[in-house]
DNA sequence: AGATGGACCCGTACGC
DNA sequence: TGCGTACGGGTCCATC
């Protein structure tokens, strides 16, 4: 539990995480306490006294919260002091998290969050359909574009598509009200049910706990290679769409 | 407007 | 055993 923590210091060893001059963030959150976190898509908001810290994890970013004399790994980038001798701090063996400090009172209006579209349980379908119908591009690239639609990554797209029987290439403007309205329930669908199973460890996401994931084991499509489809036995295949890799079955999804 | 490819980073899984 | 290399994840950016 962070709320109510008052951060004393911040100490890094990887400054482009830092998405400003490090001595003016160190000095700008300093002595500011934890008010509250909000999420916005994939992005994470610490409420400060008059600042918005705002999150990136990326693929495997995640806080731990640790004691001030507890080793330090490597991979811990950022770490925050509190006044109750607690510690929270960065962990990102790729480093490829990013932090922004913006004015709490503006932040929603401004870069990276001002630009994002709605999650999958707020987005009306026939608003998406609107969306993307004149969109002469790839669906997947569509539902990975954070501002279209927000909180899907490569994993869950590639299930969104295959629950809704639509080929990963398929141009948006070709995608019907029907087919776009079944992507936005599948995408919900494979968003909650990954939730409750804590996400998916597949290469070495863990919660912030260091918990593993179990929708690995839930996946229908995507790592699935040569495996036959669960619905049709026809054999999954990998292609690459936008440059990300793909997983498919041709047979369940035109 | 859209596509493409590179950049960022490094542990893992390969091939030799 | 040890080395080299490809890969992938999310996002931005330059270029076509």
């Amino acid at each position: 539990m962070v709320k109510d923590a008052k951060i004393i210091d911040i100490s890094y060893d990887y400054a482009p995480i830092i998405k400003m001059d490090p001595t003016l963030f160190i000095n700008r959150v300093k002595y500011q306490s934890i008010h509250d976190i909000e999420r916005y898509g994939k992005y994470l908001v610490f409420i400060l006294d008059t600042d918005a810290m705002i999150m990136h994890m990326r693929m495997e970013g995640k806080f731990y919260i640790k004691k001030i004399n507890d080793h330090v790994s490597s991979h811990e980038h950022v770490i925050f002091s509190f006044s109750d001798g607690r510690q929270m701090r960065y962990h990102d063996v790729r480093k490829f998290g990013t932090i922004h400090l913006l004015d709490k009172n503006s932040y929603k209006n401004q870069y990276p969050i001002n630009g994002l579209g709605k999650e999958p349980k707020d987005l009306d379908p026939l608003d998406f359909y609107q969306l993307i119908h004149h969109r002469k591009t790839a669906i997947k690239n569509v539902l990975l574009n954070q501002h279209i639609i927000s909180g899907l990554g490569n994993i869950y797209v590639d299930e969104t598509l295959f629950l809704s029987g639509i080929h990963p290439k398929r141009l948006a403007n070709k995608i019907t009200k029907k087919e776009a309205s079944k992507l936005v329930t599948s995408a919900r669908e494979v968003l909650d049910k990954a939730i409750a199973l804590g996400g998916s460890t597949i290469r070495s996401y863990t919660s912030s706990l260091g918990v593993h994931g179990r929708f690995q084991n839930e996946l229908n499509v995507h790592t699935k290679f040569g495996e036959p489809c669960p619905k049709c036995q026809n054999t999954i295949v990998k292609m690459k769409v936008g440059g990300r890799t793909s997983y498919v079955c041709e047979s369940c999804q035109k």
